[in-house]
DNA sequence: GGATTGACAGGGA
DNA sequence: GTCCCTGCCAATC
């Protein structure tokens, strides 16, 4: 019963399972899918994951950084690739940043499944 | 072995 | 509200 697995294939496994865990029209920092993940403060080791994901069913666009804006520069492939599946889900994104989800108690904690 | 990089986060100006 | 710098961790050169 350890604690947080040390940065292995479990950990890419379970960063991949929270960012699948996140409900569509729905989105998530990095930070946050790797404290879910049980890796706190390895929001980087899950960014590094997701670049290196190849899975499309991966909902990896839900992803963003703690500020809520797309974490590709602005122009760029992935940027717009982004930014167009979050509008296909419903997701406001403005200026390549997305409105973070300000109140959604009820729901987030259902999500995580935690209060 | 060390040094650099990276789809980050947080605090300060 | 935006922009800049520092810190943390893991992988890669």
């Amino acid at each position: 019963m350890k604690d947080v697995p040390a940065a292995g294939p479990a950990a890419a496994d379970a960063i991949l399972a929270a960012v699948r865990a996140i409900p569509r029209g729905q989105v998530a920092g990095y930070g946050e899918v790797a404290r879910r993940a049980g890796l706190p403060g390895r929001a980087r080791l899950a960014a590094r994951v997701l670049s290196g994901n190849t899975d499309a069913s991966l909902p990896w666009h839900r992803v963003l950084r703690s500020d809520g804006r797309i974490a590709f520069p602005e122009g760029s492939r992935g940027f717009r690739e982004q930014a167009r599946r979050l509008r296909a889900e419903g997701v406001a994104v403005a200026n390549g940043r997305v409105r973070m989800a300000r109140v959604v108690p009820d729901l987030d904690a259902e999500v995580w499944g935690m209060p």
